[in-house]
DNA sequence: AATACGGTTTTGATAAATCAAAATAAACTA
DNA sequence: TAGTTTATTTTGATTTATCAAAACCGTATT
């Protein structure tokens, strides 16, 4: 209905869309319960506020079943996680904000900045293809380019690889791979990886061991090291 | 009420401010219409908003006579200032924008930039006391360093001023300030005020002579140059 | 003083976004 | 298959911010 999206209709449209990517194939549906906890409203919200998604031709929207993005919403939520994430790189190198605090500051901030403000900042990062997490970052046009797929789940063991991209934006995460090594650009190596004890030994910087859980692991997208 | 202003609250605070302190002594009572208009809201929005204000202690109200800002409604408009100020220059400074665009920007962006944000971008561009049109920028506590008044309209004819602060920001005026040489910083004279004829004329960069209206030259706030 | 007028306040409605809790559908289990 | 569990949808209320238009107050005018 709204010609111009508000806030909460961006944040729906780029939740769905995050749902979405984080399946394999990526046309999945999204179950009302999950948006609706990625959202913090209760599911019940959540349906309502889909059905008038789909009335403006941005979802298709399954009763039961969950909700989609059509071709106009996914370009929408591509748009918004583009003003996210160069949004979050700005205040990282022009800012000099720390890379765990800068998430919630772009949450506010991509709704209010407008396209002159975030293509100058573009221009001014030198059109970067990724944010301080590794997530990529969308072209004016909402196109992504297809990423890789290793993490230190998947990858080979023993291999050199770089820590390329954290699929969670949790500030006590992210303070935690802060203070292991585990930043994107980082190189690591996989030891060990033991379903039964649910870990993966992982050889970091300085020869230092860090132990994380297979939940962990599988969040740390990772690159072969070309060295 | 709310213990996070919203946005709405922090553009009554910082309309009521502004109104005040157009005003000779400060303490006035803004009257309802001249709230409303400048918010774009029918009366009786303000009205009922204000009653709301004046609950939480922000604003004293007295009906029918007009509305003014407690202590802490006036720091708190004071800190929206601050962000909307800065947020104007880091604009023009860092991001290299025009000086006519960035209120309309300022306007939203101030609402979602933390303090955090905002004290990194008063530390970049050197505590600055003013912003690109002359507006003072109140400090961290809400204080304003209290500031000149000369205009073009009030100033000593035949002698150099340095205009500091235009007290308009009409796009359309700001790209005739612009296109006119009349910017902040630059260094003019009053050569001809005529009343009758409602017009000032003034001397200005190479030797350029402009002649404006008398409602126009009290828009240009100014200081007698050093040189 | 009676009237008229401009500004202000009330009243009743509306739109957007939400929640709580009841009702319902789908999926699972025994 | 019948019953139970879980997820989803409905329903009815609530909050915030707004408008339109009727009612009202106070001051200025004759």
């Amino acid at each position: 209905m709204p010609m111009f999206p508000s806030s909460t209709v961006e944040n729906y449209l780029k939740t769905i869309y995050m749902a979405q990517s984080a399946e394999s194939e990526g046309n999945e549906l999204v179950p009302m319960g999950q948006l609706a906890h990625g959202l913090g409203v209760v599911p019940g919200t959540a349906t309502t506020m889909v059905k008038a998604l789909a009335e403006s031709g941005l979802v298709t929207y399954e009763p039961y079943a969950g909700v989609r993005l059509t071709a106009s919403g996914l370009k929408l939520a591509a748009l918004v996680l583009r003003r996210h994430r160069l949004m979050e790189l700005f205040l990282v190198r022009v800012l000099g904000m720390s890379w765990d605090e800068v998430h919630e500051e772009a949450e506010r901030l991509e709704h209010a900045a407008s396209d002159r403000v975030i293509d100058r900042i573009d221009a001014m990062l030198g059109q970067p293809s990724t944010d301080p997490h590794g997530d990529p970052i969308p072209d004016p046009n909402g196109a992504v380019s297809a990423r890789d797929y290793l993490t230190l789940l998947t990858c080979p063991v023993a291999v050199p690889v770089v820590v390329t991209r954290v699929t969670d934006q949790d500030v006590e995460f992210l303070r935690f791979l802060e203070s292991s090594d585990l930043k994107p650009g980082q190189t690591v190596r996989v030891e060990v990886r033991n379903a039964t004890a649910d870990q993966v030994v992982v050889r970091g910087k300085h020869d230092r061991q860090i132990m994380i859980g297979m939940r962990v692991a599988a969040k740390l997208q990772v690159a072969l090291s070309d060295a």
